[in-house]
Order: structure tokens, then sequence, then C-alpha cells
DNA sequence: GGAACGTAGTTGAGGATTCAACTATTTCCG
DNA sequence: CGGAAATAGTTGAATCCTCAACTACGTTCC
């Protein structure tokens, strides 16, 4: 086995400052929404999702695509959901395996709720700590990352 | 309660495609090396701060500092890894409270062997696909956002 | 038609994480 | 000194996530 191409020091820098940024980023965001709202960041991307589909209403695949989680964790996180009373499941029509996940007007409310509380955490931990141009960048890096690492969750 | 200052279409965009991204990326992490070496990234980043400490030990609240995790999941996380017989744990001589974490030798090359597999992912994933100046403005950027978190896990 | 294979989604068990409570020790300060 | 408050670390219960089955339906193709 031959050796590694191990990261020169700039590398190294950067790869753990975005790592341990990340962390206690998504860390906050989580602690943030659980006591202001009750969500957790999983659930809260499940209800934007949702809030942003023709009807308010997708596929459990391509929710769970769109939301980055396995289609497994989708299910439970989605009973949860639908406990809740946030979300409402029921079969599709044309596809007898398929089920519809859509947005009740509760949960639209409580997304509505969140998003206003959540926008501001972002903008304080992360967009108003960055300089635009910056931004931009991490927006083009992320992007050829998800291109990269394909489609599945 | 005043309307809040919601994202800008870019600024929207750059944020979606990090969570996206960061959230696919990790679980690619995860998955590599638990598959190849039966270790979680919260494992692997703890055997990772042991090893560049000093005398590769470190007291258990500066791990969990270190490594971006809460001290109760650090406690728990260190039972597995001590069951592993990678990681040993005893009694601090100064602070009666204080427990020292340390690295066992055959912890020590269970890290070896992860780290290059590990580094390869990273590139593949991440560093490679990433224009370097990108890499530096992420850098730049995670830090403000770690600086702007502050401490504890 | 129907056998083989692929896709949609759920479930349960086992693991990992969080949260709050708890013990033990140290520090602070009147 | 001595009691209040802070710090170090662990634990257990509840929650959440992962993984590997599993059911049910659709598609292909002979």
């Amino acid at each position: 086995m031959s050796e590694p191409r191990w990261l020169d020091a700039a590398q190294q820098r950067d790869w753990r400052a975005y790592v341990d940024g990340s962390v206690r980023l998504t860390e906050i965001m989580d602690r943030d929404l659980k006591t202001k709202h009750g969500l957790s960041v999983s659930e809260y991307e499940i209800l934007v999702r949702l809030s942003e589909a023709p009807e308010r209403r997708l596929r459990m695949a391509e929710l769970a695509e769109n939301a980055s989680q396995s289609r497994s964790r989708l299910s439970h996180t989605c009973s949860r959901l639908e406990n809740k009373g946030l979300v409402k499941r029921d079969s599709c029509p044309n596809d007898k395996r398929g089920v519809y996940a859509h947005l009740t007007d509760e949960g639209f409310a409580a997304l509505e709720r969140a998003a206003r509380d959540h926008v501001e955490t972002v903008r304080t931990f992360f967009i108003d700590v960055i300089e635009p141009e910056d931004l931009e960048a991490i927006g083009r890096a992320f992007s050829m990352v998800r291109k990269r690492v394909g489609p599945s969750a």
C-alpha cells in the first residue's frame, strides 16, 4: 500500500476549520429550533421542502432526496410529525405503492413561526460573519461536493 | 414582532448548497469510516485529538472541547472506545475529580490505518473538487463561524 | 400470463445522542 | 474554618438514527 496523499498544512487548516465550525453550527441550529419550536433541523427541513412543493405535498422518495435523508429516517420522522399534526400522509392514486406526504395548515403555520427565528440564527452565526465573496465561494464549493457525492441519501 | 431579515436569493442559494452538501458529505465520511474501520466520525475525531496531545492523553473536558462534543457524549463514546481497547481512562493525580483519557498503542495503530483511508475520502469528495481559493474562503469563513459560536460544546 | 426483478415505503432492533439529574471534588470568600 | 457555588465527569431514560429485513406493488420480457 503506497503512502497516501496527505493534506498540506493549509488544506488541513481549512478542512478542520470547516469540520469544527460546521459541527458547532448545526448544534446551535438544532438547539435553537428545538427549544423555541420543538423541531429538530431534520423535521424543519422536511417542512420547508413540503411547503415549497406544488400543493404542499411530495412523494416520500422525492422528499427524502430533497431533504437529504434516508427513506427509513424519513419514515420515522414523518410518523413523529404526523403525531404532532404537522404532516399528513395518504396513499397515491396512480401508484399504489406510493405515499404522498403533505403539509397540514397547522404544519405550515408552525413552519412560518419557526422560519422567522431560524433565519435570524442563520444570519447571526453564518451569513453575517462571512464576507459576501466567501459566501459565494462556499456556495460554489458545496455545489461541487454535492455533485461529486451524487444522489441517494 | 417585525418582519425578519429574510435571505436574498443568492444567500439562500449558497446557504442551502452548504447545508445540503455538508449533510451528504458527513454521511459519506461516516459510512466510509464505519464500513472500513468500524469507527464513527466522532470516535475518529477523539482518536485524532488524543494522538496529537502531549503524551497522547487529555483531560475529558479538554478532549470534549477539542472534538466539539458534549461531555456526556464524550463519556459514552469513550466507554465504547475503551471496550474496543483503543482508549484508556485513568484518574488524574492533581485533581481528584479529573480523568485522563489516553490513546493505547492499539488505538494509535487503528488511527493510523483509518487515517490513510480517511484522507483519501476527504480528498475525493472535498479537497479535490474545490478550487484552492474557494477552500481558503471556506477556512476563513468557518473560522469566523467558530469564533462567533464560541466555546462550550 | 407470470416469473424474475426493480421500486416504494415501513418496521423493529440495536446503537448512538441528548437531556437532566447525580456524585464527588475544588474554589471562593465571608 | 466552613458553607455556598462552581467544576469534572458519569449515568439512565427518552429520543433519534441506522441497518437489515420485509410487504406490497410495478415492470420487463419470454
